[in-house]
DNA sequence: GTGGTCTAGACCACT
DNA sequence: GTGGTCTAGACCACT
């Protein structure tokens, strides 16, 4: 499992890492019920605080799609999740935004959505 | 032109209105060349600080969406305007990052795309 | 609003905080939409770390009694809130050890908890 | 006596044991005078490190429902044992919060209590 | 002045 | 070795 955190962008470092993880789950190269790495070590491994990936794992458990055993954290078993509503609300929000921005910009929405679809699917790993 | 704040929100004001803005141009109800109202009177009339309207104004010139002249800003004449590198970027980044909530959540996201059109559509202006 | 502390319980700071603002709210000294001191200022005042009240203010917004809005916290306004299935679950668990306490150490549990609601109207405010 | 432990839970094995036994107690299935499993053979049955049974059984001897003689522990004689002050202190301290819950969340925890108590009841053995 | 993010580092509980 | 709690302190975004 690769995790590529750019540290200039605007985006806080624990959003990203939440970002890597479940594409790590769609993509299928983090199975259910796998062992997330240890909170220090994944910190140290991509040189930030502890803290930092104590919140992303967090927002993961909140969202149901990691869970937190004795031993850790660990890829939910239950696939999908259920989504909140409140979640789902942002999402639309965020869909809605990207409608109007392809409006102004005159941006084939569909044909980017399907390219982002078929580059992900390119980096799924075979059996 | 309506526009509608949710002060409750965790979207900043700022962010808000320059959606909205983007909305009214989308829709139609902003046409290229129209003068935007001036920073104190949209602040007054939405009850918010000056400097958070020049800030959604500052962030629709860059974007090139909205032009400054020498009587305040208007909505640029060309449409639709360049998109930059950058702001593409950020979208792609967005979309990338819909697509993977989608397979986790196991939501269908071109699915919820039409919707987002089509709602927005019926919020079209008649001629 | 009093906030009691007892810095050598073993019950975390933070959960204690939760405590103490709930009770606040049962008795109705804290009213709906009230908001809340600020982050800062109730560290400073209680002598802990801002992070520290930060978590419990984050907590009691996951249980739906407080509601972050732009200018800080406050109190929700819809009471009662609706409680999760999970926290419904953790308060049974706690009255199933207590009734077993109860029984082992052969106390009337239905007399203490009669004991705790007289306790706690006399704390409540008169108009 | 059967001992069910949830290894995902979030309550600390050896409080799990504690609570267990102590049902064990309340419900009769553990009488007066009764041994307790050897630590060794009851960690080895469950699964679990042998400091962690030793940790439960020391606690239960502090709370006086248990007494280590020569060969092991057992069930103390005396029922029900003194309780001691500190313990009843946070007995009450969990009762006082659980009525505060109940009235922020609009439960009738008179009524929770009660389907505890006949949930406990129909778990005991008959003569 | 409000909260958000992040760091560095300490001590503790559980097993 | 795992996560939890707490501190002290820094810089930033929003208004």
């Amino acid at each position: 499992m690769m995790i590529e955190i750019d540290f200039d962008s605007e985006v806080p470092i624990y959003t990203q890492l939440v970002c890597q993880i479940k594409k790590g789950i769609a993509l299928g190269s983090l199975a259910p019920g796998e062992p997330l790495p240890s909170v220090r070590n994944l910190a140290s491994d991509i040189g930030i605080n502890l803290h930092t990936v104590n919140k992303a794992y967090k927002q993961l458990v909140g969202e149901g799609v990691v869970i937190q055993v004795k031993k850790g954290y660990e890829i939910a078993k239950k696939t999908p999740p259920d989504i909140s509503e409140a979640y789902l609300k942002v999402m639309m929000q965020q869909i809605d935004n990207l409608v109007v921005d392809a409006m102004v910009f005159d941006l084939d929405i569909l044909d980017l959505l399907k390219k982002s679809k078929t580059k992900l699917e390119g980096e799924m790993p075979r059996d």
